[in-house]
DNA sequence: CCGTGTAAGTTAGCATTGCTTACATAAGTG
DNA sequence: CACTTATGTAAGCAATGCTAACTTACACGG
């Protein structure tokens, strides 16, 4: 009711009645996770702000899991791009293009908690969804590309492979413990940038046997 | 009520009628974590299995989040005693007894995503429990110290706790990487161990500044 | 040995949730 | 217009988190 009539003309071929009530309420999930939780969403909730009745979401999602689907697939999305356009700022092939990459996903972390912990502490049909999985390699890909212009080997190297795993760890990991608030005292002075140079360089440069 | 009468004698001077609920409450909650995921458990569904009324619960825990954190706190102290006996199977100050310590942490993980998941996962009220943080910090401490020792440096020095530190988010990552089994085809191959070292060899290996 | 306090359990109930079923409406199509 | 499909509503079910009021059993001072 709120969209533009133009908006809702150009999609009027998949919207019937109200416009597209499946993006609104992907919106509103988004929201509530983030002020409530990832787990302490409830469809009600979404369908009362998305102001339609507490039924009306399972026309377009099969269940509550399939909404969160949802939920993660655009942020995964979104989480991608901000990598590549974080990647695109320093040269390629350069350390600092490769630590753009993971200030991208922390800030990406820190920006909206609640989603990221959503997108992977998510445990039913996570790896079932093809689509999901997908996109999930698609942002993998992301760091690959970047690690493999830094080592000046083609992607599909092994070394090359072990290396961006590896920073994808190590990235991941500080995601999560910073928005844990599991960040020890002695290192609170040290920003991410530094933290993600450092720790590059370090995996980068040190060759690996397997 | 299933429980033998000299057990129940012995700690008689806080168990009133059935025994230990409160145990028998965390353990059950424990394998529902494990089953049905870090949120697919019920409050009614624990007390089923431990034989009491879905309200006995409340008289042991204010609500369903204590619940979780006393899972939590007993979970952290297992793990933290499986990092030490990792870390004392190698030779104090070597870098293997690092890697041990990292396998430990991800050998966890494997064995009870659930728990795990739920540990790192849980928001409410998980850093105003002052009982887990305590508990959060010694396990940490298991990580410096053998840093410390590996480096040939004091645990309280900056550069140690900046490796520890580092070495926490890579160990984390791999396993919430792992038990998401976001662990790309490439690199399937090599296993925890391997991983462990080449991290731990990199990190420790190489001056940070900061 | 006997009242009494209190910890630990019970039943009953409330509000909310996820989800289903049956029905109503609106749009495109013949 | 009828027909199909898409989209919404209303009503209801079983289960959940949690509370209130009641009951039982132990512990202990006199």
């Amino acid at each position: 009711m709120t969209e533009s009539p133009a908006a809702l003309t150009v999609r009027a071929r998949t919207a019937y009645h109200h416009g597209d009530l499946r993006a609104q309420l992907i919106a509103a999930v988004r929201e509530l996770v983030e002020t409530h939780g990832p787990e302490g969403f409830s469809v009600a909730e979404a369908a009362r702000r998305a102001g339609v009745s507490s039924a009306a979401p399972y026309k377009h999602f099969r269940d509550r899991a399939e909404i969160l689907r949802g939920v993660v697939g655009e942020a995964m999305d979104r989480l991608r791009t901000a990598m590549e356009t974080g990647a695109a700022t320093y040269p390629a092939g350069s350390v600092e293009a490769v630590a753009a990459v993971g200030l991208a996903y922390i800030s990406f972390a820190r920006a909206e908690p609640g989603v990221f912990r959503l997108s992977f502490g998510l445990t039913e049909g996570h790896e079932n969804d093809p689509d999901l999985q997908a996109k999930g390699e698609r942002t993998f890909d992301v760091v690959v590309r970047c690690a493999a212009a830094c080592l000046g080997l083609p992607p599909e190297d092994r070394h090359v492979q072990t290396c961006a795993y590896m920073l994808w760890c190590f990235v991941h990991g500080l995601s999560f413990l910073t928005i844990d608030n599991k960040r020890s005292t002695a290192d609170a002075r040290i920003d991410d940038w530094t933290y993600l140079l450092t720790a590059a360089r370090a995996i980068l440069g040190q060759p690996v046997r397997g």
